[in-house]
DNA sequence: TAAAATATGGACTTTTTAAGTCCACATTAA
DNA sequence: TTAATGTGGACTTAAAAAGTCCATATTTTA
């Protein structure tokens, strides 16, 4: 029961690429962030065919958001960086629960499961971000802190 | 990012012993739950290590709960079946955040565990247990969950 | 137009953890 | 005494996560 380390290696380069002006490369990425650029490059991709990037190839090429901060949800990147498996095995993969509909424990793992999707699904890349680049820019400088 | 087998094991075999009147045996729980013996015999010295079960030993012995059910926490059984491993790498491990104090995401990281792990304290091994079971047993034999 | 810098796709390897097994031993009711 | 139980620890296996590699496609720019 841990957060994997592709979550928070996408997490962190989706903040990079949000504080960046142009596309941001995979090796700019990988050196700013400490993190293995082979591997990243793999995350990357599954963030690409997740919709929560876009891609600009070739030279000077590199990744930007495809929605704003606020939009891109925690529970998002989780759900494509771990695929689709889930949280609790015994209610999601039918043929194992010898029980079934019975079983007295089935209905508390799924509210503990809704807890925890809920507490993804609540956390935006905005939360994730220093307050000061929330913002953008407004006339060439930088916005103020404002929540 | 799952719930383990061990954890599931432990809350299920949890139930049958919380149901049953008398020191409920390995072979038993581990026949009526499906799981394996062996493995289940090492998921119970833990459970018998912090102080969750009593363990009798000898012919007719078995396993009975330390606690009331509504005292055992779903968190506490986690705590030990998963050992002391935190849920957030880059919060846990002092040595892996290259960005320390100054990470934006450290804060969010933070929330979002507490959120799980409050998921984890605030249900408790009677809420798993089936209604008509929670106060009283039968005939002195140990009452199967499925109805 | 050639070269350099980028992303893509997929196969592959390595490392780590979970899951499971085994066996010799200790305890106790019958 | 013996059969049924739990204990402790070493061990093995299986599965998943983490990481690597290479050949290819795309685009900028010298």
């Amino acid at each position: 029961m841990q957060v994997s380390k592709s979550l928070e290696y996408a997490v962190r380069s989706l903040v990079f690429i949000a504080e960046s002006e142009k596309p941001l490369g995979l090796s700019e990425i990988s050196q700013t962030g400490r993190m293995p650029k082979a591997y990243l490059a793999k995350i990357m991709r599954t963030l690409v065919e997740g919709g929560v990037v876009s891609s600009v190839r070739g030279r000077k090429g590199g990744y930007v958001l495809k929605k704003v901060p606020k939009d891109i949800a925690l529970y998002d990147i989780l759900s494509l960086t771990e695929g689709k498996e889930k949280l609790i095995p015994c209610i999601n993969d039918g043929k194992f629960c010898y029980a079934s509909s019975f079983c007295s424990q089935k209905v508390v793992w799924i509210k503990v499961e809704k807890a925890i999707t809920d507490a993804f699904k609540k956390v935006t890349l905005k939360d994730m971000l220093p307050r000061r680049a929330i913002g953008k820019v407004k006339n060439g400088r930088a916005q103020n802190y404002i929540s």
